[in-house]
DNA sequence: CGATTGTACTTAGCCAAAGTAATAAGCTAA
DNA sequence: TTAGCTTATTACTTTGGCTAAGTACAATCG
């Protein structure tokens, strides 16, 4: 395996500080007031995924099972997600998007201009492109 | 105002995504089991400051006050910081770390490297490479 | 000088989100 | 067929923020 340098050593340490204050701002400042950002995430995922069994999305969420039960449960309740028996195992069950919940990702990307508009005025153009470049290595990251 | 590409629109959502799947595993994956990342993170603030009074640490950390009035008490109750009254203002409080906190963040960082290594293993070089760059940004984004 | 207004921290109580433990139902293989 | 594993769920707890209200002190205005 790779050595770390002294930078890596301190950036990791500075990603660490970041991300959680970025995550409190991110929890108090969502855009859709009715849908929390792990709520949103999974949407995003169903979005990439087609569909998936609550385990199949507590692992990508990197959640315990109770916990997307229950995320499942009220995305269910507010008609943005189907729960399916599954075709071969009866324990399991199918978790899909509906409709509603496409329509209300398109609505949600619109509002969302605003704020990353907003939040886009602080940053140079050099400091978004290197988010750019970021993006994907955080979320390889959050799968390691 | 500079307007948004396409690619930073999809950039900012996946770091959102990824930064909070990232703080769910940060807060437990922690190296010291009895600190959470939020009272790692103001203990770092006041080895960078030195010492600070109350509000300024909750300002820093993009806290309320009553938060981090219960996380320094938190840190004091486990002799990881000294409080002491405000030599101009008694109405402030002024917090500052013992040395019992600078061997633990001493032994803290050691025990972390454990942790960065299996974390840099799954990156390459050139990743390693961006998130340097990117630790920077993130911070600026969490201040905004 | 005294009253009012403002600031800094604290206390108390609430809430959201995620975790653990225990349960139920169903699959699988000896 | 039964013993043991897996999947989902339910019930309860923990954590870590928040707001609102309270206390003590500072500063300012009449």
């Amino acid at each position: 395996m790779s050595e770390l340098s002294e930078d890596d050593r301190a950036a990791v340490s500075d990603v660490r500080s970041a991300v959680m204050r970025l995550s409190r701002r991110l929890r108090n400042q969502r855009v859709d007031e009715s849908l929390s950002p792990t709520e949103m995430s999974v949407l995003g995922t169903l979005a990439r995924c087609g569909s998936a069994t609550p385990g199949e999305l507590a692992r990508k969420e990197h959640v315990q099972p109770p916990s997307m039960t229950r995320i499942v449960a009220m995305l269910e309740g507010k008609g943005l997600v189907r729960r399916e028996p599954h075709p071969d195992d009866r324990r399991q069950v199918v978790v899909s998007r509906t409709s509603q919940a496409e329509a209300m990702l398109a609505e949600s990307r619109d509002r969302r201009n605003a704020w990353l508009a907003e939040l886009a005025e602080g940053l140079t153009d050099e400091e978004r492109a290197i988010l750019r470049q970021a993006a994907p290595v955080l979320e390889k990251l959050a799968h390691l």
